[in-house]
DNA sequence: CTTTGTGCAAAGGCTTTGCATGCTT
DNA sequence: AAGCATGCAAAGCCTTTGCACAAAG
């Protein structure tokens, strides 16, 4: 089991305070005293958990935040990056429905809704 | 506008053969006489043309492939990668609706389906 | 005391870039 | 002839890993 160190007390808290998801080079710059491949371990290893999730930017990077368990979607802002879940999904029974269609089974869905949030609409 | 050079050539046939996405490497693999640097060059201007589309695998490379234009989505088969696309689209009002009440203006949406094809699941 | 985590630096993997050369137009 | 594409190798980035030391259980 995993032991409780300064700093992976440090990495969670401050994973937990992101409004948006963030990469382990970002979380490093923000912590003091505690070293990068730490950080990229921790975050591995919380995502491993499923205590964490991922996400993939478009240039690559992977981005981590802290979120609802179970099966949901993530709304993420464009301009600022604050993601949040969203547990009303409506995609089963179309996802369903396609594979069916093209003899696919076993279908899972992955969905990403992209927008702009209020606070930035505003700015 | 782009030069008809014979590696340019080859890597559009062949990307149009293929039924799965590809990354530059594996294409860079299947075709002699082509630079590696000349495919991911010639990989990135089709993407910004609009000519191929482009993927993360969860590793974070980066797989291209020819598809239909205009709003589609994917259907990736989790066993032999095939890659169909998916013109229905009917999460619209959802993504709508969800943006709406969380505050959020101009939402686009992403998505895609993992299943098995029926080639895949007979054997 | 034993086990697991951390730091640092080195190594890895994918992708991009600089520069001289060759092919298109 | 002028300009863009190609090749090769070097450089860049993000991420992982090896190893010695430190901390936790």
């Amino acid at each position: 089991m995993a032991k409780r160190t300064a700093q992976r007390r440090a990495i969670v808290g401050e994973l937990r305070e992101c409004d948006a998801a963030v990469t382990a080079q970002e979380l490093h710059e923000r912590l003091d005293g505690v070293g990068l491949a730490t950080v990229y371990r921790n975050l591995q290893r919380l995502a491993d958990e499923g205590e964490a999730d991922t996400i993939r930017r478009e240039n690559g990077e992977q981005a981590f935040l802290v979120c609802e368990r179970g099966h949901h979607h993530h709304l993420v802002c464009r301009s600022c990056g604050r993601v949040e879940d969203v547990r009303d999904c409506e995609l089963d029974g179309w996802a369903r429905k396609v594979a069916r269609k093209r003899g696919f089974s076993q279908v899972e869905h992955r969905a990403e809704l992209v927008g702009t949030c209020s606070q930035c609409r505003a700015a």
